[in-house]
RNA sequence: GUGGCUGUAGCUCAGCUGGUUAGAGCGUCGCACUGUGGAUGCGAAGGCCGCGGGUUCGAAUCCCGUCAGCCACCCCA
């Protein structure tokens, strides 16, 4: 057993039926966010490491402790991508998109962070996210996040809570985080370890910490909602105008504070309680300021980003199991000169887009009609000695168990008799 | 990265305070049943008890290490 290789740590196969979920979501996701209008980035899996270090912060976890990153052979330090904004963004400046007006643009893929395996938490997983730059408008907010919405909404998600929360801009956060510091500083001493070293590192963070005794600080911390400024104030009144107007039912939540930098304003978060302590199933909001920080032009941008692996885990606690629709047709073959017949009328199926199955061992009729049970074969067709005798196969309907026959002729003729019959 | 729980057949799990050849259900295959399925009955295959070391006359069982999964923290999707 040692010996043999196993997936690496956090990483997984994703085998039929499971796949077969994957493909019905992507295929979700690749129409809904046609219907908002936006197309397809595909950027390479591995970038230069500045641009994470650039894009998504110096002093995020991300950047310090859990990028895979490695010198290729001409000695440049490469990284795995670890989320999609920034290179979304730098392929936006690469092409020159942004100079042409505002862009939307979505993406499905994988991501790898380097962190501890546990439920709903991997070294690989996959995201779907969308960016949407050129827009200070909250309009451009609310449509982003009703189009994270709409996907939860139509996968008939029931438990899932939308918050939403303004951090402000370059403005007003400075003053706020000044308020948190000052509130929080006097009783450092009585706060957990971990509130104690985000006191300096990132205040913000504190409102959002688990620990009993740092509840009644948090509790009594200031609101940002005083220290806003005006265009910020506004802006959030804007998008929570919007949202009600679209009818996309929502609270607002202070502790929602994202932990990549280069949010500002608006920032929301989609949650189920079916996943545990890894209750986002999607999170999202604003960064004006990344664009210009990656040395492209002061164009704003919002966006969000859901994880593929959390929200099939929704879905599979909120919908009972399924049973797989019978599709296609089984081809018995009974006897070495049956099986040259049906051969030949399954590759013609094929060619029609109908999907046919074949065992090619010889067996018994009983054990055929076994397979194709399992298969979930909506007809099986049988031929053998007798139906090439006769000049006619046996066309079974394993729903509504009734037999009908079909004459043997071509198998371009069968096969279109058959698509005919099945349909 | 920190703390904790768990690793026995393809899957879900039994296996008492260490004691002969490690069990069950499901699944797979075969037969009853040359030719009309999901059932039933009978039978078979399938295990270095995650891996490595230690204690012991003797280890799936106890100890240590390691790998992996899970839970919480942390972080985030």
């Amino acid at each position: 057993m040692s010996q043999k290789i196993s997936a690496p740590r956090g990483t997984q196969d994703i085998l039929p039926p499971e796949s077969a979920r994957w493909q019905a979501l992507e295929s979700r996701v690749h129409a809904l966010a046609r219907c908002f209008g936006y197309g397809e980035v595909r950027t390479p899996v591995f970038e230069a490491t500045e641009l994470f270090v650039r894009g998504v912060g110096e002093t995020t976890d991300i950047v310090e402790k859990e990028m895979y990153t490695f010198a290729d052979k001409g000695e440049r330090s490469m990284t795995l991508r670890p989320e999609w904004t920034a290179p979304v963004v730098r392929a936006m400046l690469e092409h020159q998109m942004l100079a042409q007006g505002p862009q939307r643009l979505y993406y499905v893929g994988p991501i790898f962070r380097y962190e501890r395996p546990q439920k709903g938490r991997y070294r690989q997983s996959h995201q779907f996210g969308v960016e949407c730059t050129g827009y200070v408008d909250a309009e451009a907010d609310a449509e982003v996040i009703s189009l994270a919405w709409e996907l939860v909404r139509s996968c008939g998600i029931g438990d899932a809570v939308l918050k939403i929360n303004s951090i402000g801009d370059a403005v007003c956060r400075p003053r706020y985080r000044q308020a948190l510091l000052e509130h929080f500083a006097p009783n450092v001493a009585a706060l957990s370890e971990d509130a104690q070293r985000r006191v300096e590192r990132n205040p913000l963070r504190l409102l959002d910490s688990k620990e009993e005794r740092d509840a009644p600080f948090v509790a009594s911390a200031p609101a940002f909602d005083a220290y806003l400024c005006d265009g910020c104030r506004e802006h959030f009144a804007t998008l929570r105008a919007a949202l009600s107007l679209i009818d996309i039912p929502y609270v607002v939540d202070p502790r929602v504070v994202r932990g990549l930098d280069y949010y500002t304003r608006t920032v929301f978060e989609i949650e189920s309680r079916a996943l545990g302590a890894q209750s986002a199933v999607c999170g999202g909001g604003r960064y004006d300021g990344l664009v210009a920080s990656l040395g492209g032009p002061d164009v704003p941008a919002v966006g969000f980003a859901l994880g593929i692996e959390r929200f099939l885990m929704v879905l599979a606690a909120a919908q009972s199991a399924v049973q797989v629709p019978r599709e296609g047709i089984q081809a018995v073959a009974l006897g070495t000169q049956a099986r040259a017949t049906l051969l030949a009328i399954v590759a013609e199926l094929r060619r029609s887009m109908v999907p046919a199955f074949m065992d090619y061992e010889e067996r018994k009729l009983l054990a055929h009609l076994k397979i194709a049970d399992r298969n979930r074969a909506r007809f099986a067709l049988i031929v053998g000695s007798e139906e090439l005798a006769s000049g006619e196969a046996i066309l079974r309907d394993l729903e509504s168990r009734t037999d009908t026959r079909l004459p043997l002729a071509q198998p371009r003729v069968v096969a279109a008799s058959l698509v005919e019959a099945c349909s």
